[in-house]
DNA sequence: AGCAATATAGGAAATTTTCCTGTATGAGCG
DNA sequence: CGCTCATACAGGAAAATTTCCTATATTGCT
């Protein structure tokens, strides 16, 4: 499962993470290499599914997303067939932008991002018509203080 | 704060979230237009701060960061130096991924990537010995059953 | 040290971005 | 309704970048 990466990878997908939209000798220079190995890294990092997609992030707020909620849901049905109802629901909505599931009493918790209150409780009536929950609480966000796509390498 | 955004925006900045990687010809092609405007349209998107960034997210797996944890903290000291001194911890600690100032009783919730419980406990360590919290929790995640970065427009 | 395998730098063709020019589209107003 | 101005559009050309090829260098192994 985990893939063997060296130090020039790092720094190559460093320069990805931080900016994908250099060119290739801009990030060459910065990583101390030519375009050619940095251009076969990249398309062998992509093809062992390292890098996922290529994607640009975008501001919730200046698109009218004031809102976030943190969804902590537990179950009281363990079954398989609950478990791909929820997943297939979760993965139908696009406001979760986040699903985990977790070890311990909350079985999930979701990242759900909406325009506002309102937005949440149609989402959140949606939700325990499609799948029965045991228990539901929301956290609500009030600011973000740090959103990194990020992983430290 | 909130920005104005046609139809034509909202397609092209679907199309870029779905794959920041795709010729303008292509995106103009999908979206029914032509390379100017889409380019036009991207770059006055760029300028208003509606695309904060580009960048490539990649397999936490696969780089052997397998530990997700969300942390839940809760603060005694509610001034802005506590609050200030908090920031900065966050800020400059790259395992967090996410820091959400709350409402209610849970002051913060964070969203912390590591490789595993023995980095966790290392990172939480650091982060008590650095600011005072009243009370900390921490949620494990075991499966990410959805982790998307597009926002829904 | 010598050989094989792999990685590298540089360069050329193909593609893409960037920006310019002229045309079309639409809003405001007499 | 038609005129005018402002804005958006399509197409094209130059600059930049990607993509891939070739020859050289480096590394690992015995």
């Amino acid at each position: 499962m985990t893939i063997r990466i060296d130090d020039l990878d790092r720094k190559i997908l460093d320069e990805l993470q931080r900016d994908a939209g250099q060119s290739l000798d801009e990030i060459a220079r910065k990583v101390g290499s030519s375009k050619t190995p940095v251009w076969n890294r990249i398309r062998k990092l992509r093809e062992a599914g390292v890098i996922l997609r290529q994607t640009v992030i975008l501001d919730p707020q200046k698109l009218g997303l004031e809102a976030c909620f943190f969804v902590l849901i537990r179950t009281a049905e363990h079954d398989p067939d609950w478990q791909r109802r929820f997943l297939e629901t979760v993965k139908a909505r696009p406001e979760v932008q986040e699903a985990h599931r977790l070890a311990g009493e909350i079985d999930y918790l979701l990242k759900v991002r909406v325009a506002n209150a309102r937005a949440y409780d149609a989402f959140y009536q949606a939700l325990i018509s499609e799948v029965k929950v045991y228990n539901i609480t929301a956290l609500l966000g009030m600011e973000e203080i740090k959103n990194d796509t990020s992983l430290p390498l």
